[in-house]
DNA sequence: CACGAGACCTGTTCGC
DNA sequence: TGCGAACAGGTCTCGT
């Protein structure tokens, strides 16, 4: 499920707690009501920053990723939340001695909630935390993962730049297309390439940039590149500025779903030209373009 | 190196 | 109504 925009959202939130979407109505289509009890805010959306795990608890063992169970509970109790943050598609929290590292995948979601409440279905790891909360890790379709580890660089280390790095110039990005022989598409959702997009985000930049997605990368000119990189940073704002996306069941009161131009648009008009969007399957995944505006060759 | 298929999982939606 | 197939924001591994 969550791309870079959406982890994004739940690091500032655990940080800060965050203003919500409160979503104007004009460019919206395929708007889907939001589940009425997070309407007001969603449960990510409470600071976590300077709490104490007095307690943890897992559900489904492979969440875990390292260390072993008892080991997890014997290093986390007792530490202090001091900090959140993000590299890629993985969330960070910053422990007074280890991190914590969490990715989403799929389904995942933080939700924090009083410990008087009970546990959701899918809470596949919890956290007690000092002052009566419960931090909990949940995941319909348990992909998710968790690390606590003192160092955590090794699980980084093969990633690609952050978009919103200095290293992310139109330079290097034309220079990256051309060492490879690759479909654009597949080739921007490999993480070691570049961190952070996923399906939905691919799509749009791909289609604000002109580029159809089976384009051979080594093919694309240095204008096409610059323009992409810019396309790929502006998409990854516009969903960051709303707070990500919600969409399915998942909402965590972000409002970008509204402002898709091609993601899950399949047979209707390009905003752009009215021409019907092509939905096809690359690299085993839904992709969504227009033929009018992302010719190929 | 590039690419496709299969795994890992649960839940929703759609066609018959 | 029931039931199977297709599909879903991700990534890893294996075979060609």
């Amino acid at each position: 499920m969550p791309e870079l925009p959406e982890v994004e959202t739940i690091a500032r939130n655990l940080r800060h707690g965050h203003p919500r979407e409160t979503s104007p109505a004009e460019h919206s289509y395929r708007v889907r009501e939001p589940r009425a009890e997070y309407v007001t805010a969603p449960p990510s959306a409470i600071p976590v920053v300077g709490k104490t795990i007095t307690g943890a608890q897992v559900f489904w063992p492979r969440t875990l990723a390292e260390p072993d169970e008892n080991s997890f509970y014997h290093q986390i109790i007792g530490q202090q939340i001091e900090e959140v943050g993000r590299r890629a598609k993985y969330l960070i929290l910053h422990l007074s001695e280890q991190k914590l590292i969490i990715h989403l995948r799929m389904s995942g979601d933080i939700i924090i909630t009083p410990l008087t409440e009970p546990l959701a279905p899918h809470d596949r790891l919890t956290l007690t935390l000092d002052d009566q909360y419960r931090l909990a890790f949940n995941d319909t379709r348990k992909f998710g993962r968790v690390w606590l580890m003192d160092d955590p660089t090794p699980l980084f280390a093969g990633l690609g730049p952050e978009p919103f790095s200095d290293e992310f110039t139109p330079e290097w990005l034309h220079a990256a297309l051309q060492k490879k022989n690759r479909q654009l598409k597949p080739l921007l959702l490999d993480q070691t390439f570049l961190a952070g997009l996923g399906n939905i985000y691919t799509d749009e930049s791909l289609h604000r940039a002109g580029l159809h997605p089976l384009t051979p990368s080594a093919l694309v000119s240095e204008t096409q590149a610059a323009r992409l990189r810019d396309t790929i940073r502006e998409v990854l704002s516009d969903g960051i500025r709303h707070n990500g996306s919600s969409i399915d069941w998942v909402y965590r009161g972000g409002g970008f779903q509204n402002y898709f131009r091609v993601y899950g648009r399949g047979d209707e008009p390009c905003l752009t030209c009215g021409t019907p969007i092509t939905r096809m399957v690359v690299g085993q995944r839904g992709t969504h373009f227009c033929p009018q505006c992302q010719p190929l060759g």
